[in-house]
DNA sequence: CAGGAGTAGTCATATCATTGACTATGTCCC
DNA sequence: GGGACATAGTCAATGATATGACTACTCCTG
């Protein structure tokens, strides 16, 4: 149920049209919140039927028409309630924690090997969301960013998804170092 | 498809009922990945049927039978393989972060008492997987077990879950407190 | 002795998410 | 002129997850 207050969250920025919230699920939201195209327009249409968004369509003479959807005051409504349910805490899903909970029983060269990669694009994401940081604070440092400025979700958020990220390269880094000084041959 | 190799590895540890399963995979477990008796039965009986696992009866007097589960190998070897897959990233699914996203066109107050209670749980489940870690590891500290025991993986991946939650009760505080600062008034 | 909590497991349903394919048109580059 | 890539959107099918209810027995506590 809450793919929908993320496409509304997604809209306070202004006006997009689903394949817009497509990329913009796809690279600064997914921080948080994945989601394919697909779901995207199912969403968009079920929240327009709904009347908490409202789209207009728009000619274009060169490319495929397309239509911009914007939050509605019901919409915000929708958003604010959203805020005083409870929201439960969710925790990490991944593979790789799997793979690396079975380690012992298992040949540990398959993991390392993906440990390795996984260090590597969380670096990767790192640096992205670095970028993503200073192109929204623009000239001012952080802490007076969040002081004086009038638009802080997407920051905050984007700080949330860094730190996972460091964290997440840290471990798999001191986890692929220590499997490679345990047990170098397979049992 | 990895509900699966997540049974398969808690199966590592040892003979365990369906019930059992469920209690780990709402404490221990639940650290990366989280599912309800249900799936667990579910998925238990298709191992079963696939020969990943065996399970035998046993009969008791004071409360109902129960199925104890052993992992054949035919499953380490699944196991084994699911290692070579690729695994695919995963990142945070939060409706506290899609929250904050929209936070500055909404009341703050209600995002801040969520964060409030978010940062006190994050930080209970810090000092349950502190006291986890410790009894991983008995007398040993923590290097020393590391380098010595042939049990590591469960150890590891609750050091995974204990600095995520770590990260995620420090994030709420700071994002609590810089909303208490700012606009002390809805809009 | 009633009520709650613990053990052990099952059924049905609804919603969510993922995968894959598919239609159009336009631009850019080799 | 062919292929790749970007824009804009849709359909269908399956797989995974979540929700709620339900049986049946035992132990413990007030």
């Amino acid at each position: 149920m809450a793919l929908r207050h993320a496409v509304l969250a997604a809209l306070l920025d202004g006006e997009y049209s689903g394949y817009q919230l497509a990329k913009i699920f796809d690279v600064s939201l997914s921080n948080f919140w994945y989601a394919v195209p697909q779901q995207l327009y199912a969403e968009l249409t079920r929240l327009e039927r709904e009347g908490l968004i409202s789209g207009r369509q728009v000619i274009q003479r060169d490319r495929p028409n397309k239509r911009l959807f914007t939050v509605t005051d019901a919409g915000l409504a929708e958003l604010a309630a959203f805020t005083t349910t409870p929201s439960k805490p969710t925790s990490i899903r991944e593979d790789l924690l799997v793979m690396v909970q079975a380690v012992d029983r298992l040949d540990p060269a398959p993991v390392i090997a993906q440990l390795d990669e996984r260090a590597g694009t969380a670096a990767a994401k790192v640096e992205l969301f670095d970028r993503m940081l200073q192109r929204l604070r623009g000239d001012l440092d952080e802490e007076t960013f969040l002081r004086t400025s009038d638009r802080v979700g997407p920051y905050l958020t984007c700080l949330r998804g860094r730190r996972f990220e460091q964290e997440n390269r840290e471990w798999c880094e001191q986890v692929a170092a220590l499997l490679r000084t345990r047990a170098p041959l397979p049992r």
